[in-house]
DNA sequence: AGGGTGACCCGCT
DNA sequence: CAGCGGGCCACCC
């Protein structure tokens, strides 16, 4: 399995409603923050979560065609985003 | 095969 | 406390 596929999958690990962090991720891969951006940026498989991604400082960052966008999805998901930022409560460890 | 880019993070000044 | 630089890993040209 590739890299990338790997970042999707925990993408995918993701508990509705809460979201995780590139840092976070890139640990749990063993690999490198920048790592996990690529594979999801590539990424484009409806079936990833990737807006559910975020920084570590719960800043949603900027892509995906807008950041708009990504916080609307997030909220579609029930996650509070306050400021372009989700509150640390919905930040988990997957 | 090599260089550059990307949605980042940590440390120092 | 804020700003800047370097380092991290994978993918594309």
């Amino acid at each position: 399995m590739n890299y990338t596929q790997r970042v999707h999958r925990l993408c995918k690990k993701i508990p509705k409603g809460k979201v995780s962090t590139y840092g976070r991720l890139a640990k749990k891969l063993n690999s490198g923050p920048r790592a996990v951006g690529q594979a999801l940026n590539k990424n484009t498989d409806p079936q990833v979560p990737c807006h559910r991604v975020v920084m570590s400082d719960g800043s949603i960052g900027g892509f995906n065609s807008g950041v708009k966008n990504k916080i609307t999805k997030l909220s579609a998901e029930g996650i509070l985003v306050v400021d372009g930022r989700v509150p640390p409560s919905v930040i988990t460890e997957v």
